[in-house]
DNA sequence: TCTAATATGTCGTTATGCGACATGTCGCTG
DNA sequence: CAGCGACATGTCGCATAACGACATATTAGA
């Protein structure tokens, strides 16, 4: 994950999901649903590749929830996370203004 | 380009610039660098890629413009181009307001 | 003349998504 | 208690795409 790239789709819904609440695996692919209104539903060949590249970029964190019996090994932002998240949906609120504008200079 | 996948970045910039008028290649990476805000530039690598499958799904036609001495070649935005860009967009800004609502959710 | 901008293309590397496969636990129901 | 579906985590291999490097040719101007 370069900086000033282009997060995709999966790597944004999690960075996304989990900017509400610390989570773990499998809860993501659900809450993921969920956000995207039934059209993501994440493989865990695409989630565990990104939660390992997002925790060696230092985006999320581990983070080890003690009660509420056997939720263990849930990730959670760091703050340079949430700071990419941030730029990321501006990025994407630039583009579709831009674009929308766009489609509409010419829908004759 | 199989249906309802995310467009990637460089995708979508290309039908944004042909969305407003028909352009050839070299014309489209200048204009990609305006409407990105100077952020992108495409490598040609990357375009002429973009643009061989865009074709093959007729999201993009050729377009001879006789006129204007030596501009040949240039490409146009389909009607089918057009409706995928519209709906990008609508799920872009779908993602955008779900994002910023969860940022919001958890910033103290 | 030679240089920068215009213009179009290919190739190899690298990154990533994603389906398939693998494994195990937990709680319920017949 | 057997079996099943949901919960939970992971790996592997294939396909796709971005992207820098390289290759070429034309045109306008200094």
């Amino acid at each position: 994950m370069e900086p000033g790239k282009p997060l995709t789709e999966p790597v944004l819904l999690i960075l996304m999901s989990l900017a509400a609440q610390p989570r773990h695996g499998y809860a993501l692919i659900k809450d993921i649903e969920t956000l995207s209104n039934n059209r993501v539903r994440l493989s865990t060949g695409t989630l565990y590749g990104a939660l390992r590249r997002l925790l060696e970029d230092l985006w999320i964190e581990r983070f080890e929830q003690e009660d509420t019996s056997r939720d263990k090994q849930a990730y959670r932002l760091t703050p340079e996370g949430r700071r990419q998240l941030q730029l990321e949906l501006e990025r994407l609120k630039q583009l579709t203004r831009v674009g929308i504008a766009r489609l509409r200079m010419n829908e004759a």
